[in-house]
DNA sequence: CTGTTAGCGCATTCAG
DNA sequence: CTGAATGCGCTAACAG
């Protein structure tokens, strides 16, 4: 055909909008240039800027990515990662999963790439991410501890979770090392929610002996343990110490604002998605393995023990 | 074959994992069982309700949803919905569009099923979610009214936007409907978040005549509003009301607990999801259109009009 | 370097 | 009712 024919027939189709069949070529290349990211809640104001860092990093790779709520129910997140192979991603990405090694390997094929948020990778094919919880959780009980606490409480989230097992464990390997009493009865578990805060805050505070600073599995709880010192009279910080984990919005809202330690969210979830385009773009590299850093914030909810000024 | 080695076979496809190919299967169905949603951002708690219920009306529906946040910005806007429509979605979920009519129009298919939500539909072939942003700001401004208040600030958010007009329309409409005088220095613009409404409100605070009450675009703005009145010594309530509008967690969490318009984000999204399946099943069916309402959710943060009382 | 063809994995149609 | 052929729209390998 003569070249301007040619021209007009390439315009007309730019006119109506002609979009090539990702479909096909994805049939055909075995690329969808989509990935698919399973997440607990995005609700959970942690999630969610884990999952603008993804959408951020894969938007500019172009890539688009599916997105699933888990809502930490083994099956919907196995249903899910069953729907999302079906549909050819060409990584997934799973935060927090809480299913066991052998459900988690089987309900992935072999050959597809994953990287793993806040877990470690059960197998040698997979990337992962983590965050520093049980840094995070040291820097916090280290910061009461340098402001004269010793009784430290410890309000735990539900245990089956790997972000929890990684805190608890820096608050007790902190202690410890300090060489501090550890007291059973000043951890307590509840839901990790404003709710749960305010229960486990109560019955921490309803102790014989109370302890004078609360480290929080995150921020939400440590909001509770606001309300909870509030309602129960005590003052903060004046008479008690909260320190939250996260560094979530709501922590610098708050009344008084809280003394956090800050995990980049968005960075994390950033991280992830550029593993997992290095993991897709070479088969043969070293796995990506990064450990997001954390921050300790200082706000007004934490201040020198009482009994100790 | 045997109907045993039938069997056999069957099982082993079972194990090994094996799931059909989606791809192919929309190929040749041209239904990809997957849907679009593009809101501003994931990070802004309104969206964030809205984005759960529509992943879990489309989980509940077998549908995936491809999410993109679109900055507000147009040309990502576009660039989405090609992308969307290129990878063949059923049908594409808007939120809060700032396309204008023609451009939102060409960029979309004639065949594709489209649902926008807090926009009107921009031709005959689309569904619509609004929420009912006037009423709300309505109901806010009585009951302001109702206690005393005859001064009443408005921080407004970027004018650009059509939640934010029709909430402005909802402030004015009111204060014409009872007679109030409408004093244009009480309505300022600014950013839609935290610090955009500490700046707005701290130029009403400063005025000559100040308002005794301010209505703010958002629960984001008010916070904004809380503290610029902390940080200049107002009381809240007892020398300035303020109140909110969409009833995020934050709102009950800030001191003192906000009152605001309760937009139900979930149920929004739910909707908007359901809407669109609606028009994937049944093609010459009336438009889905759909009124979210509001709720006025009193707390702490309003009270009786110092001078009034 | 342009033009043609086979095949990606399904669903659907048609024949047996 | 079961089994083989056709095509969905594209890319890749191939031939001209």
């Amino acid at each position: 055909m003569s070249p301007e024919t040619r021209k007009r027939v390439l315009r007309i189709i730019e006119e109506m909008g002609y979009q090539t069949n990702a479909l096909a070529r994805g049939l055909a290349t075995r690329e969808t240039k989509t990935i698919g990211l399973v997440i607990p809640d995005i609700m959970n104001p942690y999630f969610t800027g884990i999952t603008r860092g993804v959408e951020d990093a894969a938007n500019q790779r172009g890539y688009n990515v599916i997105l699933c709520n888990s809502d930490e129910k083994p099956e919907k997140e196995i249903t899910y990662l069953r729907l999302l192979q079906s549909k050819q991603v060409d990584g997934i990405i799973v935060c927090s999963s809480r299913l066991e090694d052998e459900r988690l390997s089987s309900s992935l094929s072999r050959s597809k790439r994953v990287v793993l948020v806040n877990r470690e990778p059960v197998n040698t094919q997979m990337g992962s991410v983590m965050v520093d919880n049980q840094g995070g959780a040291a820097a916090a009980v280290s910061h009461l501890i340098d402001l004269g606490h010793a009784r430290i409480g410890y309000l735990n989230g539900r245990p089956t979770s790997n972000s929890t097992n990684a805190r608890l464990s820096g608050y007790k390997e902190t202690l410890r090392r300090i060489g501090l009493a550890q007291d059973p009865e000043l951890v307590v578990d509840d839901s990790p929610d404003i709710n749960g805060g305010h229960r486990a805050a109560i019955r921490l505070l309803r102790l014989k002996k109370p302890p004078t600073a609360m480290l929080c599995f995150n921020d939400l709880m440590a909001v509770g343990a606001l309300r909870a010192c509030l309602s129960l009279g005590r003052a903060v910080p004046d008479q008690m110490s909260v320190v939250g984990l996260d560094g979530i919005q709501v922590s610098e809202v708050v009344t008084p604002p809280l003394t956090t330690i800050r995990v980049p969210q968005y960075d994390t979830g950033r991280q992830a998605m550029e593993a997992l385009a290095k993991l897709l773009a070479d088969e043969s590299l070293t796995l990506p393995k990064v450990v997001v850093p954390t921050e300790l914030v200082v706000r007004s909810s934490t201040g020198p023990c009482p009994n100790h000024a």
